[in-house]
RNA sequence: GGAGGCGUCGCCUAGUCCGGUCUAUGGCGCCGCACUGCUAAUGCGGUUUGGGUCUUACCACCCAUCGAGGGUUCAAAUCCCUCCGCCUCCGCCA
């Protein structure tokens, strides 16, 4: 059930079923074809038949037309329980990926230096307490209007964010990605698809009149924005640069980062996302992770990289690298952004497919997705805040974000 | 929300009233070949997608596919039902 399982093999008799199950629909297939093969010669012969031949051919006509009707039904039912089956299945663990749960990920990289306050002279304030300052977060206004883990972002918070969703967006663009507002609320089969029904179905918000989901990431609807196409080979690799409102139940985390905006219902966030040959997805995996650390490192964060254990990976992902940003009051590295390399696994369930020429002959086959967050906006902006303070309270902007900011280099506190 | 129209194998399109002759028409585009200094034009042939059987491979054949799913029938692009999408008009609205 849990990945960490998954990377040992003990989905086996879950495979068994599949394979079975799928080969029942073949057999059943074959039969229904052989059947409707027959029934389509012997209809032929029924407008030409004099009236004594008609009545026995269509006496004929009539059982084979109920044989006809029990092999399609078999075949659906097999079709049906083969589509449950595959729909329960996880994704294929890479073989490097660390096997255990949360904690038992891999540090691959280091980036940046932390800043020494003690050394400094002061004690780091939290980014709720700097927001707070700054005018720049209200989350006791959140909460009486929306409830728990809802915030306002004010003033120059609010700034903050266009500047930084503006840089974002800016930084995919050059390097290729093209730009896209998407639906925030999709139908069941996108959801599903993306693999986001399974375990992680407790974190979907759901609209019951209508049937739609929000969304938790714009993964979602750009990884069905291709859905039941076929990609010609030369178009790949596609980039997309979403940026929507995300939201997220956070069930089962009452009492985690209850504090400040660190973990809300609902954010906004620009992803990458991209579609790629399946030799290709490791090396776009690697490139989506090179944006990442191109990003954070813009913003002057200190940040780590580490190889996320299958324990924590997710139904869609093979493998995920997530960068993790230093935060000071909390005295460790936080989740900043993650890139999951999801092989064909979302593209066989959307139905996504590319078409290649393989010594002159036309091959059709699923192709690879791959997702990364560029940035996931509140995180961003308490990482910034706690990293970036200075002794009164302000923070210093990062010389990347400035031009964002029409040239702003501090963030400096309001009277209240 | 109300009323009406529409959805055919890349694009456009015939066929749907009246079920079997649909193995889905024609044009455009595209691919191949021929012809021609080159190009163009012309002629001939090919050109939905998925699954399966057979095969070293090529080929060949079978089944499904006329927006999707169900139903009626010996037989459905065609008749009935549900759903999805698009268009027009009305209402409401940022």
């Amino acid at each position: 059930m849990r990945a960490s399982q998954r990377a040992r093999g003990e989905d086996v008799a879950l495979v068994d079923a599949l394979l079975s199950a799928d080969e029942r629909r073949r057999s059943s297939g074959v039969r229904f074809d052989e059947l409707r093969s027959e029934q389509k010669a012997l209809g032929k012969l029924i407008p030409k038949a004099g009236a004594d031949e008609k009545a026995e051919l269509l006496k004929k006509a009539g059982e084979l037309a109920a044989a006809v009707k029990a092999a399609d039904a078999e075949q659906d039912e097999a079709k049906e329980e083969t589509q449950a089956l595959l729909l329960k299945l996880g994704n294929i663990v890479h073989p490097d990926v660390p096997v255990g749960g949360e904690e038992d990920f891999t540090v691959l990289e280091t980036h940046g230096t932390i800043r020494d306050f003690a050394a400094e002279g002061f004690a780091p304030k939290d980014h709720l307490e700097l927001g707070e300052l700054l005018g720049a977060i209200d989350v006791e206004r959140g909460a009486k209007v929306s409830g728990s883990r809802f915030y306002y972002l004010t003033g120059v918070g609010a700034l903050l964010e266009l500047a930084l969703v503006n840089a974002a967006i800016a930084q995919a663009t050059e390097a290729g990605f093209t730009p896209m507002l998407t639906p925030a609320l999709v139908r069941p089969r996108a959801m599903e698809g993306t693999g986001f029904l399974g375990q992680a179905a407790e974190n979907v918000y759901h609209l019951e009149r209508d049937d739609f989901y929000l969304v938790g990431t714009s993964e979602v609807p750009l990884a069905a924005y291709h859905m039941d196409e076929i990609v010609d080979a030369e178009q790949l690799p596609l980039r997309y640069a979403g940026f929507s409102p995300c939201f997220r139940r956070e069930a089962g985390t009452y009492g985690k980062d209850t504090r400040g905006i660190f973990r809300v219902h609902q954010f906004d966030k620009v992803e990458m996302f991209s579609y790629v040959a399946p030799e290709d997805a490791q090396a776009e995996h690697q490139r989506l992770l090179d944006w990442e650390k191109q990003w954070l490192t813009g913003l002057e964060l200190p940040f780590q990289v580490i190889d996320v254990a299958t324990g924590d990976l997710g139904a869609s992902a093979s493998r995920k690298f997530d960068c993790e940003a230093w935060i000071p009051t909390q005295g460790k590295y936080r989740e900043l952004t993650s890139a999951s390399n999801c092989d064909e696994f979302q593209a066989r369930r959307l139905s996504v497919r590319m078409r290649e020429t393989v010594d002159g002959k036309q091959k059709v086959k699923p192709l690879a997705t791959l997702n990364g967050t560029l940035c996931a906006v509140p995180r961003t902006i308490v990482a910034i805040f706690e990293n970036h303070q200075l002794p009164d309270g302000s923070v210093r902007v990062p010389e990347m974000l400035r031009p964002y900011l029409g040239g702003r280099e501090v963030l400096e506190p309001v009277a209240k």
